[in-house]
DNA sequence: ACATACGGGACACCCCGTTTAT
DNA sequence: ATAAACGGGGTGTCCCGTATGT
């Protein structure tokens, strides 16, 4: 029998997948429920706030997740430069692999789905969190607070924007392009 | 009866708009059509692709208008600091006076029909329509090609993601700050 | 609550009327829910395969239930030449009574469908079982298995061919000659 | 420039081949318009009656041809009996040269357009004009007027019916067993 | 005779959410 | 927690016919 919560996990994993490749509006519930081998009826039990909620969730997964992934690599580099060209071949790679179908967990429903407030918050929340967690680490490394922020803002605002060009292009060139920038200007940025 | 392509254009225009603000799958054909007061019928006499065919001419006339519209607004800059502070603004503006819904005309079609090639190709198409132009901007003000392609790129991403991290807080903020680190950028690259 | 399958069957008997008169394409789904009666949106939930299962259904349930009226008439014959007759008869009599509408129920479908391999294996089965039912009367009557056989498809050709031709000239007369025709070409067989 | 009534007769002519495979609600008239590269303007010039004058004359010009190609197998025939399995040949090489597509030019148009007057008089008339000629041909050969014109009507019923099976199975062995058939009641008949 | 455009309705299919009964 | 069935509205697409302008 299936522990208490598998099955919850298991369709909020794949919708975090769904909405990742094909945005809020193009991925319908059943097709999550079905390809998470879930039961239909038991949804709204699980979800009373039906799909909006199911959206929330799966945006927040998928934003920890991602941190969690940037976390480990950032923890690897030798200082904020080869940390910064390690995510962007770390994104890089993701939307290869998928055939450039996996961009930002974030983007393809916060642009969807801006309509509903209680998903366009879980993006925000995502957003923010991403951009905390990355200005603490400029600030760790040495940069002043202020300035931190802002590099933070850029590298994230940049770095989202080069998915989706390098999405629509299907060439991932303009990650690694926009990481390595990126990672001169934090240079820069640090020798004052 | 109607001029020639007056219907056809206003149509077209009426996507541009929806398609902008809502994406892809969370615009239907019968909304644009009810909108822009167009007869039903012949929607497929018009645009025989459908509402691929109709979703790319409306991502290449919104990419277009925004490239007007900041090519205007670039050649009233005294150099290209003050030119990207003034896209950021107007972007802020255009945000802010419609209430959070007016992002970037091409990311929320591209993010949502990436699996349409013809939509995906002009929404490529737009985007490179910009990098363009902006590159020849940079070049012509003194920055060398190859820096000039970057700083494009790295231009044109970061405020496609700042437009979506401020679309999502709900803060026009991000474009700003985002703009202005761009402005920074520009100037040590133009010094050196 | 409706009890179970009792809106499937009322469906299926629907559709089985409808496309009996309409033929497949001139059938609306539409049409079939609003005179059954049924829920609109569970239509999908009970047949996935969408039209064309519910044809295939339709098609199958009508060929057995004529089989068994023509098996109850055939067994209140003295012999297969009255069988024969008592068999035209009824379909001519089906046909008139709707005011030549209601042919073969299998006909209207496989003409108008054939391009369905789901709905034609649906209609070859109903054939199929028409024509084993009557060879293997013949063949108990005494007729020799090979010419059974052979008399079971000339009786089945023709008379599916006379309710088309009664139908298109509305009137019943072709039926009733043909199968007094068949009931000779039997009678001829069972002397020698 | 196209000699008068050209393009109509290539319209009937597509329409025809249509109608015959397709049946009278699977083709649309735009379908026929684009295989004939046909103006769409002047459909409702050369057929004010729209799409059921249209579907009247393809079918009046099919039972032509196909009884005038009918007349010439049967002339080449030395006697009824021949002319018969000759038919059954012709009309199962038809259907498999065209993997099974091209029966009866009438039934798929009689049954599906039965509730249009025009239409239904256009295939009845054809069908009439085949049992008439067949009816002559058998009286010619020496049958018996009466017996000539049931044998007429049962032969063209049954390879009608002969005709659907066939396709149904997607095997043409039903037409010439039946067409065998045939001849024995005929050669049969003659003796008497 | 043709061409462009209209006009509204119908098509099959699928949506998300709810209800009732296990 | 699951399951079967409902409920109505919406999807993009295509239909046949008409009207106006060469």
């Amino acid at each position: 029998m299936a522990l208490r919560g598998e099955t919850r996990t298991r369709v909020v994993e794949t919708a975090r997948c769904l909405f990742r490749t094909q945005g809020y509006h193009a991925t319908g519930v059943n097709q999550i429920l079905a390809e998470a081998a879930a039961p239909k009826g038991s949804l709204y039990f699980h979800f009373p706030g039906g799909k909006q909620q199911l959206a929330a969730e799966a945006v927040t997964a998928g934003a920890l997740q991602l941190r969690n992934v940037i976390d480990a690599v950032v923890e690897r580099s030798a200082d904020p430069m080869a940390a910064s060209r390690a995510i962007g071949d770390l994104l890089a790679d993701h939307l290869v692999e998928s055939d450039f179908r996996n961009g930002c967990p974030i983007a393809g429903v916060a642009l969807d789905a801006s309509d509903s407030d209680v998903v366009r918050q879980a993006c925000n929340d995502g957003f923010s969190s991403w951009l905390q967690s990355l200005t603490d680490y400029l600030t760790r490394s040495g940069i002043e607070p202020e300035s931190a922020s802002d590099l933070a803002l850029l590298a994230i605002s940049s770095l989202e924007g080069a998915l989706l060009l390098a999405r629509t292009e299907r060439d991932a060139a303009p990650i690694r392009r926009v990481a390595d920038r990126i990672a001169k200007i934090v240079a820069q940025e640090m020798k004052s």
